[in-house]
DNA sequence: AGCACGCCGACT
DNA sequence: GTCGGCGTGCTC
């Protein structure tokens, strides 16, 4: 017998399956991990295909070392995902089997929590003088039950033990014993649902994808422990995917409150002991649900009954680092394989999904309105240009501040969102609005401080700084953005009395800091929270009746196509803050484009609106989804490597301009906008391909690149993120 | 990824 | 003379 294997080394060289001999005394399965000898040394593999004759020079063959575990840990869905994921998004096999098991996992560095614990001997005469109180009491507790020898140990004294065990009365005994990352409370509060919730739980059924478009507060999370519920119900299990940002204790709670121990949580806040346990917990089938962010979809379930992806427009869905993946295209193919449904839900779908909504391709579901019958709270834009007109070139508007005034008056809370910390960012006349945008690409430049030049992450063309407005001629023109600080400083000045809290990437860098930061909040009245994104999401403070959303423009002028929807959806998301109780809430909204449609629309809480306005644009400026972007993305410690590779790659992709025409509808080879990252230095070639012929025209790019290359090179689809 | 083979500079 | 630099190539 010989067996395909796959080296667990992420290099190019050894992307390709090895064979082996498979020794005759042993049972080997498909999926399994190997030793096996490789040159000089001796490496793990997997095992991908066992096979009676060989295809390679047979007098060359080694034969297998050993066998890792037992069983298969990779089970014959992820292998079809492994080979799916490699052809979709041009990654190496290694890579791919890396994401399917936990880092524990790795390298032989299992680790499992043993745990000693002392076991009442049987058949045997107890013989204790009644004066030694304490070796009675361990044997009284042990008649219950093995106890742990911390207990014991903590309450009677090790010595104590360690007598009984010699005289043969008790057992001392390891075994292994699961870490608990959440402490389980049971509240399963179960809601009664409302027509729209029962119509949509009835539309899903098939194997098809379907796209819920439910408004903040519709009861989306209710659906989804309902289709969880049932696929359990039919015995099989489910995968849940939330934004790493939005796995709250309050999430996981209600989860674990409803479904208990079969919830296991995959999330970046547990150790990799507790990640190890959980994912073995899911390999084994003692739990039956994942929830988790993006990497939960390669849970090691079978059978699934439901996908669900909430938030599903979040840009976290797509990989960034290596390797670098789309989730949805994973969730579809496991939904698919599995013959069970896959649903996306959001409040603000991505435009890609409800185009595909719109165009049959997923089944589209409304929840228009919120579960407790309240509105949205008001949204009240302010024109920062007039303010400034008016003399007001603080950070802040007079509305705002007035009412912030009126929140500390009535001892309630306000949060002010920003949104980020920009080091680099868009540049903007402070009188007429203007804001510097690539000739060429339509999309705001971006400043960037190591060499002073403005830079279009599209095109790769450097601009000058500029001095003076080209528009209104005013030298206040200025890049830069407020960060978070500089925000709560001048809030201190202003109001000396009140609590102002932080919350971005810098305040929670430890573990809890996060939710100290909004227990804090939570008991403290009145205050105001300031912070990022992190404080759109999921958390829900009563007494917030106000929210104020300070540089409203800032992801409007970010550098993508896609910026604009971001807005949309930042503000819808962030607005939900305000007013989840009985106390009225409002959303005061700056901006220096006040006009811009999207806050139009956001303001209204109008999606349909704001898609067909967006929809309409991408299709006339010819950007996704109806066309592809792809940036191939070259990188090496010696920059001029990377060059010369990149020059080669290049003359080989113009080619291809003969061969597709205008089906190429842009296409040229620059410095990637940060050029270099971790002392490697970075070249990318972008294109913008028609769909048509786009998976052919990819393909070409990669063999032509595969055959250049020796060191590795990402392709990127869709980048969310140009730097 | 590592480890060997191999072909050119400055050292006991 | 040779020790050692890292370029290239191979691993079933």
């Amino acid at each position: 017998m010989f067996a395909e294997i796959i080296i667990d080394q992420d290099a190019k060289a050894l992307d390709k399956v090895f064979e082996y001999i498979v020794p005759d005394d042993m049972e080997l399965q498909v999926g399994m991990r190997v030793k096996v000898p490789f040159g000089k040394r001796q490496l793990q593999g997997f095992v991908v295909k066992i096979k009676d004759n060989c295809d390679y020079n047979s007098e060359k063959l080694k034969k297998i070392c050993e066998k890792i575990e037992d069983f298969a840990v990779v089970k014959p869905e992820m292998l079809e995902i492994m080979k799916f994921m490699a052809k979709k998004f041009h990654l190496k096999l290694a890579s791919i089997l890396r994401l399917f098991l936990p880092a524990e996992m790795r390298e032989g560095k299992v680790s499992e929590l043993i745990e000693t614990y002392y076991h009442l001997c049987e058949n045997v005469d107890y013989s204790i003088s009644k004066s030694a109180k304490n070796q009675l009491a361990i044997i009284e507790e042990l008649k219950n039950g093995d106890k742990s020898s911390s207990y014991l140990g903590e309450k009677y004294g090790y010595s104590t033990l360690k007598t009984l065990v010699l005289k043969g009365y008790i057992e001392k005994k390891k075994r292994e014993v699961k870490r608990k990352p959440f402490v389980i409370t049971q509240n399963d509060k179960r809601v009664t649902l409302n027509d729209g919730q029962i119509n949509a739980l009835n539309c899903i059924k098939e194997n098809k994808t379907y796209l819920l478009h439910g408004v903040t507060g519709s009861g989306k999370t209710e659906i989804y422990m309902h289709l969880i519920e049932d696929a359990l119900q039919k015995g099989k299990n489910a995968i849940m995917l939330v934004p790493e940002i939005s796995l709250t204790p309050q999430i996981m709670s209600n989860f674990k409150g409803r479904f208990g121990d079969n919830v296991a949580l995959l999330h970046s806040g547990l150790s990799a002991g507790e990640r190890f346990d959980e994912w073995k917990r899911l390999f084994t089938g003692e739990a039956r649900i994942a929830i988790g962010a993006r990497s939960a979809i390669f849970a090691p379930l079978e059978n699934l009954g439901v996908i669900i992806i909430d938030e599903e427009h979040e840009g976290s869905y797509i990989s960034e680092s290596n390797p670098r993946y789309n989730t949805h295209s994973v969730a579809e193919f496991r939904a698919r394989y599995n013959s069970c449904p896959l649903l996306l839900g959001s409040a603000t779908p991505s435009i890609e999904s409800y185009q595909k909504a719109k165009e049959g391709i997923y089944q589209l579901i409304e929840l228009p309105v919120r579960a407790n019958g309240k509105e949205m709270p008001p949204v009240q834009i302010v024109d920062m240009m007039e303010e400034l007109r008016r003399g007001n070139s603080s950070i802040f508007s007079n509305q705002l501040l007035a009412d912030l005034a009126n929140v500390i008056n009535d001892k309630k809370q306000a949060m002010i969102f920003m949104n980020r910390r920009g080091y680099s960012s868009f540049m903007r006349c402070r009188e007429c609005g203007y804001v510097a945008k690539c000739s060429d690409c339509d999309v705001s430049l971006v400043y960037h401080k190591e060499d002073n030049r403005l830079k279009c992450h599209y095109c790769g063309k450097q601009f000058k700084v500029l001095t003076r407005c080209p528009n209104c001629q005013s030298e206040n023109i200025k890049y830069g953005a407020v960060g978070t600080e500089q925000i709560v400083h001048k809030l201190n000045e202003i109001f000396p009395d009140v609590k102002i809290l932080r919350m971005d990437n810098d305040t929670t860098s430890t573990k809890n800091a996060h939710q100290k930061i909004l227990d804090e909040f939570r008991r403290t009245k009145p205050c105001i929270l300031v912070g990022t994104q992190m404080i759109a999401k999921g958390h829900d403070f009563e007494d917030v009746v106000l929210v104020g959303i300070v540089d409203g423009d800032q992801g409007l002028y970010q550098t993508d196509y896609r910026s604009t929807e971001r807005t949309f959806q930042l503000i819808t998301q962030v607005a939900g803050r305000a007013g989840r109780s009985e106390n009225a809430g409002k959303v005061v909204l700056q901006t220096y484009s006040p006009r811009h449609y999207v806050y139009k629309f956001a303001s209204n809480y109008d999606y349909k609106g704001f898609f067909r306005k967006e929809i309409n644009i991408r299709q006339t400026a010819e950007f996704p989804p109806f066309t592809r972007l792809l940036r191939i993305l070259f990188s090496d410690f010696d920059e001029n490597h990377v060059r010369e590779l990149l020059k080669v790659c290049y003359t080989e992709i113009v080619k291809l301009k003969d061969k597709y025409g205008d089906q190429i509808i842009y296409l040229d080879a620059m410095k990637s906008p940060i050029k270099r990252v971790q002392d490697k230095y970075r070249y990318q070639i972008m294109m913008r391909l028609k769909l048509e012929k786009a998976d052919e025209i990819e393909e070409e790019c990669f063999n032509i690149v595969n055959s250049a290359a020796k060191t590795s090179v990402f392709f990127e689809v869709n980048p969310q993120n140009l730097s």
